[in-house]
DNA sequence: TGTACATCAGTGAACGCGCGTTCACTGATGTAC
DNA sequence: TGTACATCAGTGAACGCGCGTTCACTGATGTAC
């Protein structure tokens, strides 16, 4: 039970390991899920294709390893940025809705594995949707963060449409229905968000990732001149619908 | 130049042309275009795969060829479920808001190919932008219809927030720029949008293709119980946010 | 109307490629006595 | 501390596969006289 000292053979293999999903990361990211194959990462790691099987079975858990891998490292990368913009919902908004594009734009292809097409043959394993909810959950808090705020500083007013008890254009009470699974996840983590928030929070999520994928995938060519600033018009208006102000740092 | 009847030839290549087309429309709905192989194309089609290089000298013209066909067949329904809704606005941007979820939820693969990643090493030509334009058009109509018929009727109120000068909370004089081109493309086309409702626009367009997209790839499981119900939700607030109310049929 | 030649659709074999995965092997590292 | 055996990382050859594309060919269709 003592956990003794890790012997060389372990020590190397972690290593290995570690070099291969860095190899593999490395192709991933500008050449796409579909195209990353094991023998061209045996290849840039100096290894016999065969070789790679002592460290995954197969592809497929390439692909699943790379995975969570990517969906941590934006998860880390959005929470980080969470934390260092400091307590206003505005300036975290921002904050988080920046590093998700950055993080896109600096990882094209792991972009295409988390949010593009499906990769063919290939199902996500259960063991991705925890890593991949790290950024969602950000978002979630952010807005929560920003409802409890505005209720408390000024309970009636200025709370945005969100503030009044019936939704402005939606068939009366289909709301929940639609978005029940939401509502269920939300309390699991024990959080809490009036159903009207909680569609507009999924709204804003998608949205964000839209337009980075619109943006990465060419459809905003002939249309968007600036991508970076178009970016930060969307988040401000995305805000708005939210119910608090984006504040630009 | 008096055109002559066609011959028996040319009316053969015609019909052989069109049946490899859509073999490989089949193919392309149902497994994605990356999968997509001239040799099964001609297999389901009952030719030798060389045969197939008479009518489409490589596979990415065949990609092209698919591209075109498919944005074409989407555009088309778009403008039928537009002209079929009647005149009133929010009726239309139901209609086609729904025509579009409802062709990409009928062709997957054919989604992928325009709207998920991009298939490695296919760069889509010039071609593929006319058609794609037919969709985005129609939406870009609707809004502009929308707002012409809202400003005659009641000029100053219930014109929603894009009736006031000043948008609510970008950085003032940078919408413009960011969207400049977009501007310049709506001119192309004898339209004109004040640039927030511009923006607006393009925001919604890309949150109706975004929320397409995460339904499709998976990201609403846990989160979206009922697609349909959601998809209606969403679009009733982003009619919302265009500064007219949707209306259900 | 009939013949000679040109055009062109489709065939079948072949090219070279890269892939995922298996398997028997070797040599180094670790373990038990 | 030294020896005997077990474990396991990495090798190299091989498997079967499907792919895009080329090429010389045949036979049918079209055209010019």
């Amino acid at each position: 039970m003592a956990d003794r000292a890790p012997t060389a053979r372990e020590l190397a293999r972690e290593s290995v390991h570690a070099s291969i999903l860095a190899a593999a990361r490395a192709r991933l990211t500008d050449e796409g899920p579909t195209q990353l194959s094991l023998r061209a990462v045996a290849r840039d790691v100096g290894m016999v294709s065969s070789a790679v099987y002592r460290y995954f079975p197969s592809r497929d858990d390439l692909l699943t390893a790379l995975l969570i891998a990517d969906y941590d490292e934006l998860g880390a990368a959005v929470e980080a940025a969470d934390a260092a913009a400091g307590p206003r919902a505005g300036a975290r908004w921002v904050a988080v809705c920046r590093a998700i594009r950055t993080w896109s734009l600096a990882h094209p292809g792991d972009f295409a594995l988390l949010f593009g097409s499906p990769v063919p043959g290939y199902a996500a394993p259960r063991e991705t949707v925890e890593p991949a909810s790290r950024t969602t959950l950000t978002i979630v808090r952010v807005v929560a963060d920003a409802q409890g705020a505005s209720a408390s500083a000024s309970p009636s007013a200025s709370a945005g449409r969100h503030g009044s008890p019936v939704p402005p254009t939606a068939a009366p009470g289909v709301v929940g229905a639609a978005v029940a699974d939401g509502v269920a996840s939300l309390h699991a983590f024990g959080l809490d968000l009036p159903e009207e928030l909680l569609l507009r929070t999924l709204m804003a999520w998608t949205t964000v990732f839209g337009v980075i994928s619109f943006e990465l995938f060419g459809h905003y060519v002939g249309s968007v001149s600036d991508g970076a600033a178009y970016f930060d018009e969307v988040i401000a208006r995305l805000a708005d619908d939210l119910g608090f102000a984006a504040e630009f740092g």
